[in-house]
Formats: structure tokens, C-alpha cells, sequence
RNA sequence: GCUCGGAUGGUGGAAUAGGUAGACACGCAGGACUUAAAAUCCUGUGGGCAGAAAUGCCCGUACGGGUUCGAUUCCCGUUCCGAGCACCA
């Protein structure tokens, strides 16, 4: 009987989809595991054998958690908004929704090949008016409530309303804008307008005027993660800064808890410090300096260093800057603005080590010094970062040194022996000097010293400062969910939660209108009982969120989940994705679903409790060499011989390096005649690793390799090619290693004759230790997500029954339980033959029993000085005493010694002896 | 520039409470079966030296030091590669 992988692949995935083999319900009599995939964008190319990696891991841990007795929840679902449809159908005029379904069916033929447990039931698709209302629902909760920064908790903002009435907002501690002090008076007596602009202020999803990243080829805001080297990272186009009014949500107020309870999480410390990194907590002091009549204040880290501030520095966009010019500067300021502006984010960043300015004309005092220093404005002050004003010193901040030598500014040393005359001293170490009673004090000591003194004497104060924003909330696109809000005279206005989902209507065409509106501007009556819609829509992190709670109660019409389904599955207890999502998703949805849980919707404060990132699959492209000026190609060990240029050649039609070269004839018109210089009558052609690409030709689909070698071979060799976690190299020429493997299994339940030969009776000793070790090895290493050493555990094994000629019930029963969630096909035919009537999935994980692994004798190395000499075979673990003895007593050790004293036996258990002697 | 991570045969990679480096697999070489090929099975395979052979010795985990009886593993320094952040005061 041949193993015919086609026919049983297709029968087991029939099978399971007939039975429901998948589908779990929330069942509080066994305990839960929640195990997620980043859900896929459905992109027009498809998948290749990269994408599924983490697909088969989380598969493999799944179908492994039900064989322990959970109860597993493992769905899948397509985050389906997004730019590249649109792009798509600007250019083909097809409607993003029927491209975006057209892809998600070919995803779904593909991923269903590869025989996923996935529990289709609660698929999620974020572009249906179902999945988007609960978006649309949650941003408007958003809207409704604002952040207590006293309670440390969102809180409705009609509770802020009835504080304004009673007290106004002095006492207020709320994460908010810039909003004057009022009083209950005052708020009564302003007008509809005035009240709602100033609890825009302060509500979480709010609309604020700020600088965004403006793409101008797309057409649309993007937000920080968006944006790469100042270029869009969706398409590669150019970004520049300006200042626009957005929705955007307050994460922000949401910084410190965001770092705090990483502690808690189970992800890999470089990825909890990315998101430090860009959460940027710092601590240091705001502190006032007077510019004439003003106040003005900056933040710094370094309050130590005040004495040597020899000039202040605003932010080309600072509102102080318009301020503090004077007339005699307004020209040269003017100037310097114009040119500022003009930049892309990308030129910015490519002059980054160009230093400009401009003088205002303005001098402001030192609060401790009371020494005049000038004002200036740079560009590499930040306008979104503290005051957008910082005190400069020059001395010990390497920026503020390039500027001072620029514009020939004085420069202070304060620390003693320090030298500045080539460059400044950044490092926080030394002790003080020039700085009045901060003298004589380390810098570790100065920091605290000079904030108690500013804080003493009204100048300043203790303050945390987070280079995390808020993030940019609306697109001025077309496929993204439509914002439920209105606008009445003016006022942004909710539409009931009752009325939601708010759908998205149809346009003429996909592009901004002429007066540079965005598309929905298009559609006929975009407009709630007579008042317009806003026209932007949400980005593509919106519906990504928090779909995650979505899966636990899908077909939900009244709730995002039921508090039932919540307080069951309650959070991803294993989530598996790229790590390119570091910065964008995981804190986004991080921040969701603190919100959802300060309003009490899910019980959980984390959404991902482990988080595992899998490495890339790179393709490996091979080259072939043409002679230049010639349609003649050199095989690769000849071709320093001539000069030649490299060409990409498609990886299916190279075998093992070497050119198929019919097929290489046939792929492109242009090389029908090509000749060849062959090596030993091949063409070999050359490799290197590279992305996997359509333009590099090194794409693997794996559709073919599920037909040439089937899904479970696939799947072993994705785990088999290497720790999940790293990026490696997609080269099929290995496969044939793991298919091996399986046809050899295979063949060990049947006899010559194709029958079954499967043999009833008691396991040897033997047999009973190879299985043992393998049940050892398989849990431990799925536990740690080593499935690329359990694939090769799985070899040793087979090998080692096959030595012992074992054709045993129970051990080989056992042995396919083990392999059923990498494999899960073969072993569900091999589980069948064995006369089972359920799925191997309801099975359980073989229990491990230590005593049939132990070794009856020990085989000691013995080292003499370190240096390997012999074997000593020994009946148990001996102590020093007893080993010294037995050395004494071998012939071979005792012929080395040479009747030589010991002077120190050395006794590492059951691995080595060494004998200093 | 800052923060992380990595470097092991021809290839992918095993092995870290420090203990026989190179498991497992690919590739390659030789052999069996076959008219032949494919498939399958068996043997060998880090480098060097000696030997007819069994075998023995030396060198080897990017490089240079250190700790240790013993280092791929721990510590210090260097080089190269990858990822993230990027004027965050």
C-alpha cells in the first residue's frame, strides 16, 4: 500500500470540515487555551511558503494543547480594509470589496490545503458591516469618555460635564489638550460651540489640529508606524510633515500603564524593549524662563546643567515663535520658516547633520544665573516632543555643541577637567563646577538637587515626559471603516449606537474629489438627517484591534462579546505573528483593550499574555551568467573567465543548482537560443539570499509543494528548516529529508503484501525506552516551541524502531499521537487503519514514564588533566571515593596512571570523569 | 549615533545549571537491487599528519585575551552581519 498523500489529505480535510472536528464552544468543564494567528491582509499575490510558518506553529501548539485536554480556541479571519485594494482599484476601477473577496478566496483555498485545526465557524472579516460596527461602536466610546489621570482610568466625559458645571476644570486631572482654567460660571455661560470645542480637549478619540505625516501621492495622513525613513511604508513614497486637524486617540494618556505592564507579559525582551523604546519615558523637570513679559517653559533631563545654558532653541512650528520675534528679525525668521517647511520629513533626515537656525531677537533670563541668553529657532528641536522649547547646553549636549560652533555661541564647561574644546561631554558622570551651590556635587547627585531647588523656588517642577502620541485616528481613503459622526453647525456629533453600523456608501470613483476632498465626499447623501458625515475613514490598525475579542463571540449582534464569552476565553494566551507589528498593532491594540477594560467590557488588562515572533522565510534565488553582448550563458564555476551580468532565473526551473536548460529556453522568449557553457555537461547556476519576490523569481507556492510532496511534508520541513523564531532560508532541495521520513513511517504499519502489520503485544524494553525518549523530547520541545528539533527527535526514533524491527500496537499508536499535530493528515489515515473511529485530535498525549529511559550501566569518559583518555563503564552514579577506586581498578586507566598518585577526582554526574593527577 | 540580536562542516542546523562539538537532514562519493533510469536500501563524509590497515596524533565553533582541571557555552576587547529607533533635550 503506498502512501498516497493526495488522496488522504483531502479525505481528512473533507472529514474534519463535515464533522465540525474544530468548532469549540465556550465549556467551562475543561480548562481554555487560546491560541492566534496575526490575521492576514489578503493581498492580490497570495501566499507563499513564508506565510504559513507561523500558521503551522500555532497549528502544531493547538492540535497539541487539545491532545493535553483543553479546550482550544483557534480561529482565523482576514483584516480586510486597507490601501493596497484601493490602489488596486484606482487603477483597475474594480471595487476594493469585490477584489478583497476574489483574494480572501484564494487565501482560503490555500490555507485549507495545508490542513489547519482552524475553527472556521468565527471567522472574522474587519470590512463587514457586522465585524465594523463594534469598530465603529468602540471609537464612539472613545469619543464619550475622557482619561482621569487622578483615577488612572477612562471616564465617561458626562461625568466631566457635571464637574464643569459644579467646580469648573481647576481641579481637574485629566490627560487633555491645551484648555484654559474656567470656572462652573464660565462654563455655564459658554455657548453650544465653545462647550463642545473645549471637551474636545479632553475626550480619548478627539479632533485636533497637530503635525501629521502627510503623504501626498496617497493621498491620506498616515500615522508614526506608518512611516519608515520618511517614506510610507505601504508604497515607498515620500512624506513631509504638516499640520492638519485629525481624529486621533489619546494612547498618551495611556504611556505609563502601557510600559508598566509589559513586566507581566511573556514576549521576548527585545520586543518589550522596542516598545519602550517607543513609549520613551523620560524623567527630568519643566522649568520657567522669563522672555521679557512671558513665561516660557522647557523640559529637560538634565536640570544640572542650568548654569551653563548659554542660549534657548524653539521649534520652527512653536507657537512662542511668532511671539518672540522682533521686528528687526521678522524677515530673516520669515526666511528661515519658509525654507523649514519646504522640506520633506525625508530631506530633513537626510541633512540631519546640517546645522540651521535663525535668531528672534529675543533674550530670555536664567532663572538661577539671571544671565541674558538669546532665543534662537532650529530645526532640530521638535515641535510634538516637551515644550517644543529646550535651554541649551552646549557644553554637555553634542547637538546643542554643533549648534553653539555654528553660530558662534559661548560655551561653558561644568564639570571638572571636562574637555570641550573638540566636542561636548554627554555623559552623566563627573563632578559639578561653575554652577554655583551645585559645586563639589556628582552629576547623579546635581540632577535631584537642582529640581528640588527649581521646585523650591517656584521655578520649575518634577515632570515625565513620553515621546509616545497620540496616534493619527482618520484617512482620507475610501476602503476603511466610516467614522458614525456628524456635524451639526459645526459640532462634531455621534450617531446613535443604535443606528450603527454606519455603512459605507457607494462612490463613483475611488479618488479624492476635485476640491481635494476625500472620496466619500463623493457618495450621494453622505449625510445624517440633513447634516454632512465626516468623509475620512478609520485606518487600517482600527479593525485589527481588537479582533482578537471578536473570535471568542463572533455572531454577537448586541455586544463586541458577551461578558459570558469574555470572562471564559478572556485573553490570547499564545499569539504568534511578525515582528513587524512591534510598534503599530501590539501597542494599538494594547491600548484598546485598557480601554475596554477601564469601562469594564473584558476582564483581562493585557489582550496577549505570550507572544511569539516568527522569523522570515527568505527565498534563495539563483542566478545564471550572461556574456555580455551575447545571448550566451557561462556556468557558474566559468564565469570569472568572462564578463559577464548576473540574471535572476526562475528557482522551479533549477534543480539543486542545477539549470533545467529546456525549461530555461522555454520560460522567456529572448533566451529560446541561448547557448550554454557548460561545466562537466551542467549549467550550475549561482545563489544568494535575498527576500522572497515576485521580481526576483525566487517565489515558492505551496500549492505546488502540497502537490509534489503534500501538506504534511510541507509542514514538518517549514519546522524542520530551523528555530521558529529566525530568519532562514526557503530551499526546497532539502524536502525530500522529511518525505523520506514519512513514506519510512509509512511503511512500518504494513507488511510486503500492503496489509496491515501491525503486531498485538507487550513493548520490548527497548521499544519502550525509544518511545519514552521521544515523548520526553516532543513535550518539552513543543512546550519551548522547538518543533524544529522534535522533527528530528521524530527521526532518531523511527530509526531506532526500525532497528528493533518494531511493529508494536501500542508504541506505534503512541508515536503517531506524538506526530498527529505536525503531520496531521497521515496520522489521522494511520489511526483510522488501526480501527479508531474518532479523530486523532480527541485522542491524548502519551504520559512520559522516566523509569523505562533510565540506563542500567553508566559509561563514564575519564579525563586525565583534562584531556579525554578512556571509557569506564560503571553499574551506578559513584561517589569521588568510590570512582577513585574503580579508576584504580581498570586495567587501561591504571596502566596511564602508572602508579602515579591522584591528587583530585572530579565527578560530573553521568557525564564525565576527570582525574587530576 | 543609540538599543537589541547573531557568527558552528559544502548547506540548513544540533549541543549552553560549562563536561566526548558537528545530532538530524540535505548535498556529495562509493556500493546493492535494475537491461537502464527512478524509487529504495547500505557505507563513508570538519581539516591536517602518520599508517597497508585497524588505528593514532594534531588543529578546529568569526578574531584576540581572561576565568576554569575543562569554554561553542561565562567575562573583557575587536571585526563582520541582521533588526529596531533616529535630532526625544
Amino acid at each position: 500500500m503506498e502512501y498516497n498523500f493526495l488522496e488522504i489529505e483531502k479525505k481528512w480535510q473533507s472529514f474534519w470540515a463535515a464533522n465540525k472536528t474544530f468548532e469549540v464552544k465556550a465549556d467551562s468543564s475543561k480548562p481554555k487555551y487560546y491560541v492566534l494567528d496575526m490575521f492576514p491582509y489578503p493581498s492580490g499575490a497570495g501566499l507563499h511558503v513564508g506565510h504559513p510558518l507561523g500558521y503551522i506553529a500555532s497549528d502544531i501548539y493547538s492540535r497539541y494543547k487539545r491532545l493535553k485536554g483543553f479546550n482550544v480556541l483557534h480561529p482565523m479571519g482576514y483584516d480586510a480594509f486597507g490601501l493596497p485594494a484601493e490602489q488596486y482599484a484606482i487603477q483597475t476601477g474594480q471595487h476594493p470589496a469585490k477584489t478583497t473577496e476574489n483574494n480572501i478566496n484564494r487565501y482560503r483555498e490555500q490555507l485549507d490545503r495545508i490542513g489547519f485545526s482552524f475553527d472556521w465557524s468565527r471567522e472574522v472579516r474587519t470590512c463587514e458591516p457586522g465585524y465594523y460596527k463594534w469598530t465603529q461602536w468602540a471609537f464612539l466610546e472613545m469619543f464619550n469618555h475622557y482619561y482621569n489621570n487622578d483615577t488612572c482610568k477612562a471616564e465617561p466625559i458626562a461625568e466631566l460635564v457635571a464637574k464643569f458645571e459644579n467646580e469648573g476644570n481647576a481641579a481637574i486631572n485629566a490627560a487633555c489638550g491645551d484648555v484654559e482654567k474656567f470656572t462652573a460660571q464660565e462654563w455655564k455661560s459658554f455657548d453650544e460651540k465653545k462647550q463642545s470645542d473645549i471637551l474636545m480637549q479632553y475626550r480619548i478619540a478627539y479632533q485636533g489640529e497637530t503635525a501629521v505625516n502627510w503623504c501626498a501621492k496617497l493621498g491620506t495622513v498616515l500615522a508614526n508606524d506608518e512611516v519608515k525613513e520618511g517614506l510610507s511604508v505601504r508604497g515607498g513614497y515620500p512624506v513631509e510633515q504638516k499640520m492638519m486637524k485629525q481624529w486621533q486617540l489619546r494612547v498618551s494618556a495611556y504611556a505609563e500603564r502601557l510600559l508598566v505592564d509589559l513586566d507581566e507579559l511573556q514576549w521576548t525582551d527585545s520586543l518589550k524593549d522596542m516598545q519602550k523604546n517607543w513609549i520613551g519615558k523620560s524623567q527630568g523637570a519643566e522649568m520657567v524662563f522669563k522672555v521679557g513679559d512671558y513665561d516660557m517653559t522647557i523640559f529637560t533631563t538634565r536640570a544640572d546643567t542650568v548654569f551653563g545654558v548659554t542660549f534657548m532653541v524653539l521649534a520652527p512650528e512653536s507657537e512662542w515663535v511668532d511671539k518672540l520675534t522682533t521686528p528687526e528679525q521678522r524677515e530673516a525668521v520669515d526666511a528661515y520658516l519658509k525654507e523649514a517647511k519646504k522640506k520633506t520629513e525625508r530631506e530633513r533626515m537626510t541633512e540631519t547633520r546640517k546645522v540651521t537656525g535663525v535668531f528672534t531677537g529675543s533674550y530670555a533670563i536664567n532663572p538661577l544665573t539671571g544671565d541674558k541668553v538669546p532665543v534662537w529657532i532650529s530645526e532640530y528641536v521638535l515641535a510634538g516632543y516637551g515644550t517644543g522649547a529646550i535651554m541649551a547646553v552646549p557644553a554637555h549636549d553634542s547637538r546643542d555643541y554643533a549648534f553653539a560652533k555654528q553660530f558662534n555661541l559661548p560655551i561653558i564647561p561644568l564639570i571638572e577637567g571636562c574637555d570641550v574644546s573638540q566636542e561636548s561631554f554627554d555623559a552623566k558622570e563627573g563632578i559639578m563646577c561653575n554652577s554655583g551651590f551645585l559645586n563639589g556635587m556628582s552629576v547623579k547627585e546635581a540632577i535631584p538637587a537642582a529640581i528640588d531647588y527649581v521646585e523650591k523656588h517656584g521655578i520649575g517642577r518634577r515632570k515625565i515626559n513620553y515621546r509616545l502620541r497620540d496616534a493619527i485616528f482618520s484617512r482620507q481613503r475610501y476602503w476603511g471603516e466610516p467614522f458614525p459622526i456628524y456635524y451639526k453647525d459645526g459640532i462634531a456629533t455621534p450617531i446613535p449606537l443604535e443606528e450603527l453600523p454606519l455603512q459605507l456608501p457607494e462612490v463613483d470613483k475611488f479618488l479624492p474629489t476635485e476640491t481635494g476632498e476625500p472620496p466619500l465626499a463623493r457618495a450621494e447623501n453622505w449625510t445624517y438627517k440633513g447634516y454632512p458625515i465626516e468623509t475620512s475613514t478609520m485606518p487600517g490598525f482600527a479593525g485589527s484591534s481588537a479582533y482578537y475579542l471578536r473570535y471568542m463571540d463572533p455572531q454577537n449582534d448586541n455586544a463586541l462579546v458577551s461578558s459570558e464569552a469574555d470572562g471564559y476565553w478572556r485573553n490570547v494566551d499564545l499569539y504568534i505573528g511578525g515582528t513587524e507589528h512591534a510598534t503599530g498593532h501590539l501597542i494599538y491594540s494594547r491600548f484598546w483593550n485598557k480601554f475596554l477594560f477601564d469601562l469594564g467590557y473584558v476582564v483581562e488588562k493585557e489582550p496577549f499574555k505570550k507572544l511569539i515572533n516568527q522569523g522570515m522565510i527568505q527565498g534563495r534565488s539563483n542566478f545564471v551568467y550572461r556574456i555580455k553582448n551575447t545571448n550566451t550563458f557561462v556556468s557558474y564555476g566559468l564565469k570569472d573567465q568572462y564578463d559577464t551580468t548576473e540574471i535572476h532565473v526562475d528557482v522551479n526551473i533549477v534543480n539543486n543548482d542545477r539549470l533545467d536548460i529546456e525549461a530555461f529556453r522555454n520560460w522567456m522568449p529572448d533566451y529560446a537560443t541561448a547557448e550554454f557553457v557548460l561545466e562537466n555537461g551542467e549549467y550550475i547556476c549561482g545563489y544568494a539570499v535575498e527576500k522572497m519576490s515576485k521580481s526576483m523569481f525566487n517565489v515558492v507556492n505551496p500549492d505546488n509543494i502540497c502537490n509534489s510532496y503534500g501538506a504534511d511534508t510541507l509542514r514538518l520541513y517549514e519546522m524542520f528548516l530551523g528555530p521558529l523564531e529566525q530568519s532562514k532560508p526557503w530551499d526546497t532541495k532539502g524536502i525530500d529529508g522529511v518525505n523520506r521520513f514519512l513514506k519510512r513511517l509509512w511503511k512500518m504499519f504494513f507488511d510486503a503484501e500492503g496489509n496491515l502489520a501491525v503486531v498485538d503485544a507487550e513493548p520490548s524494553a527497548a521499544e519502550l525506552k525509544a518511545l519514552h525518549k521521544l515523548i520526553k523530547k516532543v513535550g518539552d520541545d513543543i512546550e519551548s516551541f522547538s518543533f524544529n528539533t522534535s522533527v528530528s527527535a521524530f527521526m532518531i526514533a523511527m530509526n531506532e524502531l526500525q532497528d528493533l524491527k518494531s511493529r508494536n500496537r501500542q508504541i506505534l499508536e503512541s508515536v503517531i499521537i506524538l506526530l498527529s499535530p505536525f503531520a496531521p493528515h497521515i496520522t489521522e489515515e494511520l489511526w483510522s487503519l488501526l480501527g479508531h473511529k474518532e479523530s486523532i485530535s480527541f485522542a491524548s498525549f502519551p504520559e512520559y514514564v522516566e523509569a523505562y529511559t533510565i540506563e542500567n550501566t553508566f559509561e563514564y569518559p575519564v579525563s586525565f588533566n583534562g584531556k579525554m583518555r578512556f571509557k569506564l563503564e560503571l553499574s551506578k552514579s559513584l561517589s569521588p571515593k568510590e570512582v577513585e577506586e574503580a579508576v584504580r581498578a581498570n586495567e587501561n586507566t591504571e596502566k596511564y596512571l602508572a602508579g602515579k598518585p591522584i591528587k583530585k577526582v572530579i565527578v560530573v554526574p553521568s557525564k564525565i570523569i576527570n582525574i587530576v593527577c
